[in-house]
DNA sequence: AGTTGCTATGCGCCTAGTTGCATAGTAACT
DNA sequence: AGTTACTATGCAACTAGGCGCATAGCAACT
């Protein structure tokens, strides 16, 4: 599992706490992994107790105590290890597949507006991807290092959303025209 | 979950064993939706036990018996109830994301074999399916109901493993200019 | 007689992740 | 004084899924 080393590299980036990096997987990193914060809490202890991280409280004026996290020398060996180890890629497991094989046993109108759902979901990331890429990315070739890949995971987002996206488009135009023909064939 | 929901849809189709099921999982609807027979066999006991399928013993020949599932009312009922429910849309979990932006912290040398790694596989992936496509959906505008379904999901299918065989390509370009251009800073 | 391979079913344990709930300080607004 | 919102932490129970292992009939080959 990638949590912990997404959690890792996070914290490599920038020490802080549970809460900090709960709002950066809600964030940036979030593009390609959600995480709620219970997983992080959990995940942080668990990862203080491997000696992965290191905590240290900090006081705060106006707002609680907190907990910062830091990547020890272990961590970063295991992040090394890990960065190393082949990962299957991943495995497409979409509902909404199902639905539409589904559509020929029930109500094909609901699976289309469920398909539609669809649709205004990816078109409003994808909005957020194409504002994002313009304001902080604007001269890409220039890009290096870290800057560079943080573009080039942005890059996924874009390309996975404008891809379900096209689906979307494709998929609503294909059963409105079965549809229509169905119609059709009734009347005539 | 949707296991369950696949199943059904499967079975809608065309009544089967266990077995049956995981080979179709294999193939077809493996495309967007991967079961390990384990899986498959737990899921159908807690089926029966919500009377949404029945099972008969089949004595076969030559083979062990089996189980064969047929889907009961009950089980129409629940698909139904579940096609017209909204599902949330797909979120990337991209462990490739991950450790493109680990590969600042660490050797992007095996970060960039494992891209390849997995432009490998989505090009295998993206082979099979567009074979798929080309054999069995030769006219896509004469297809109808369920076939029309069936081609629409292999769309999905092929569009994702395009997309990450694009940004695989992408990856792939950018980060080997990045490596020459530090390469040349350092000789420079 | 032994091995390999396909068909066929299933249990037990573990990890990862989700859902719901609980606590608590501070600030700003009503 | 009460409500809302943000910061900050965490537990308990549950579900889904993966991994390893086990059983067993039959066929074909060695």
């Amino acid at each position: 599992m990638a949590l912990e080393h997404a959690i890792l590299v996070s914290l490599e980036e920038r020490a802080g706490s549970g809460y900090e990096l709960a709002r950066r997987f809600d964030r940036s990193f979030g593009f390609f992994w959600a995480a709620s914060h219970q997983q992080i809490y959990r995940t942080l202890k668990r990862m203080v107790e491997r000696d992965w991280v290191t905590v240290t409280d900090v006081a705060q004026e106006g707002r609680p105590d907190k907990k910062v996290y830091r990547v020890t020398d272990g961590g970063r060996a295991e992040l090394s290890r890990w960065l190393a180890e082949p990962t299957e890629p991943v495995t497409v497991r979409s509902e909404l597949a199902v639905k539409i094989r589904g559509a020929s046993l029930g109500d094909s109108g609901v699976v289309i507006e469920e398909i539609a759902r669809h649709r205004s979901h990816h078109a409003e990331r994808l909005g957020v991807y194409r504002m994002i890429e313009k304001r902080d990315f604007a001269d890409p070739d220039s890009l290096r290092g870290q800057r560079l890949h943080q573009y080039l995971v942005l890059r996924g987002g874009i390309r996975a959303e404008q891809g379900q996206l096209d689906w979307c488009d494709e998929l609503l135009d294909a059963l409105h025209r079965d549809r229509a023909r169905g119609k059709a064939d009734t009347e005539g």
